[in-house]
RNA sequence: GGCCCGUUCGUCUAUCGGUUAGGACAUCUGGUUUUCAACCAGGAAAGAGGGGUUCAACUCCCCUACGGGCUGCCA
């Protein structure tokens, strides 16, 4: 049974980089038959919010991404209170009293005698008594899992084997002076816990891993697979942490994204798989395989969802987007031929009002200088609204005869004349919406 | 500074010592179309730099440069 989880935060909307994340945990878990577990890592009380809690399920819902499960960290307390306990009978376990302030004096320390900034182990040679006077005199301390100082390896999904030598590492607290429960313990509790067998993740994460892993095995647990992808960048290589809050799903989706176009690229961009444009969800879980991701940043660029979204919504049917034709104010007998009209001349559905516009309110002609006498005659043949799907070629056809003109030096005029674009949507079906032909007067 | 990972057409990548370095997207040209799109045909386009090892290196090793990540009482 393949059991996969996607873990956010509730400290912010998600981005397109959790959604990789996320998407990469969706489609394992849908092709193997498993499932998808929902897990909101709310242990920080001070920074979680249940809006964003609620804003994450939207977006997730907005691309289709049915989670099997939810679970929430703050509801499994007495779990990681029972690991740390574990922990603490098998000597794993120790506190320590520096405050951030010492501890960092003490990196900086290290650091000019060109040393790695781990920390020193201090509090492991406390005596009893040393520990209860600094427990009396600060208070709690820090819980910090004592490391066994070897190599951890493993064999990752995506960057195959990895060696990390914990003497490198702190020791990693896992339990702060105020007694919250930190990211790392829940985490292994948590995947252990919930049978999770794959662990799809970024590769921020790569150094945790090895502590997780010894953790794990220390709590007599087995380590699940783990697979980290590597991170996106901006389209020029730079770290994308600075601009990912312009990289909002909700923004994204506000800006007119459709989400087969952003699922179709997020599912294949960085893989050896070519990125086709997809209109199921089963089309691409067949079609995936994380081992496929490639191990270097990957450059990502917003502006190609755009084109993605037209494509995407040159398929639509008009039953998909009916309800939006109908906001704008186009009549019902008009929505299908509107919209199989204008959905091969939009970006994204925000361009439809424009077209509306000009249909129901007439286009400011464009008419050359060389073209103005013929444009005039052939607006003085034009019949009167409404027109209907044989107007233009029946008025075309008396033009040329009447002109001489045929061709593009035909038809281009009265098109600019007509719709002020020298592109645009077919003129028969053009015809039949235009209801004002501003060129007339 | 230390640790981990990386660097092949514009972009995402294939190649696991011998290839005309392949594909996809984007782009360009031609065809088709009243226009645009779509479609068809064709084209241009790449191994960061320097040392090794080898008959042979994009591929293995070392150095340099550059990019990303970690180095938190964040996740």
């Amino acid at each position: 049974m393949t059991i996969t989880r996607f873990a956010p935060s509730p400290t912010g909307y998600i981005h397109v980089g959790n959604l990789r994340t996320a998407l990469m945990n969706y489609l394992i878990a849908r092709k193997a038959g498993g499932t998808f577990i929902l897990r909101i890592d709310d242990t920080d009380p001070v920074r979680s919010d249940e809006k964003y809690v609620d804003g994450i399920k939207q977006d997730l819902e907005w691309l289709g991404l049915q989670w099997d499960k939810v679970e929430r960290q703050s509801e499994r307390l007495d779990r990681y209170a029972d690991a740390a306990e574990k922990l603490r009978s098998i000597d794993r376990f120790y506190e320590a009293f520096e405050t951030p302030t010492e501890l960092d004096l003490k990196r900086k320390k290290q650091l000019n005698m060109g040393k790695p900034p781990v920390y020193d182990r201090a509090a492991l040679n406390l005596s009893t008594e040393e520990r209860d006077a600094l427990r009396t005199e600060r208070g709690d301390g820090v819980w910090r899992f004592k490391l066994d100082q070897e190599r951890i390896n493993w064999k990752d999904g995506i960057l195959g084997d990895i060696s990390i030598d914990a003497a490198s590492v702190s020791d990693p607290v896992l339990i702060r002076g105020d007694g919250q429960f930190l990211y790392t313990i829940a985490s292994v509790v948590d995947d252990t816990d919930m049978g999770v067998t794959n662990v799809v993740r970024g590769s921020d994460h790569v150094t945790n891993t090895a502590t997780q892993i010894q953790i794990m095995k220390a709590l007599g647990m087995t380590p699940p697979e783990f697979a980290h992808h590597s991170l996106l960048t901006g389209p020029q290589g730079e770290a994308l942490s600075k601009r990912l809050g312009t990289l909002a799903l909700r923004d994204l989706r506000e800006q007119g994204i459709q989400p087969m176009a952003l699922l179709s690229l997020m599912a294949r961009l960085g893989s050896s798989d070519p990125m086709e444009l997809r209109s199921e969800m089963s089309e691409l879980i067949e079609g995936f395989e994380v081992s496929s991701f490639g191990t270097a940043p990957t450059k990502f660029d917003v502006a190609d969802l755009f084109p993605l979204t037209a494509n995407v919504l040159q398929e639509k049917p008009l039953a998909d987007v009916a309800d939006q034709i109908a906001d704008l104010g186009v009549p019902a007998d008009l929505a299908e031929i509107f919209w199989t009209v204008t959905r091969d001349n939009i970006t994204t559905l925000k361009d439809l009002a424009a077209w509306w516009t000009l249909f129901s309110e007439g286009a400011d002609p464009v008419i050359d200088d060389e073209d103005a006498e013929f444009v005039a005659q052939a607006m003085a043949m034009l019949p009167q609204a409404p027109f209907d799907d044989t107007t233009w070629k029946t008025w075309t056809g008396a033009v040329k005869e009447a002109t001489g003109r045929k061709g593009k030096g035909l038809f281009m005029p009265l098109r600019k004349a007509l719709t002020g674009q020298s592109h645009g949507p077919d003129m028969s079906a053009t015809m039949t919406l235009l209801q004002v032909v501003k060129a007339r007067a």
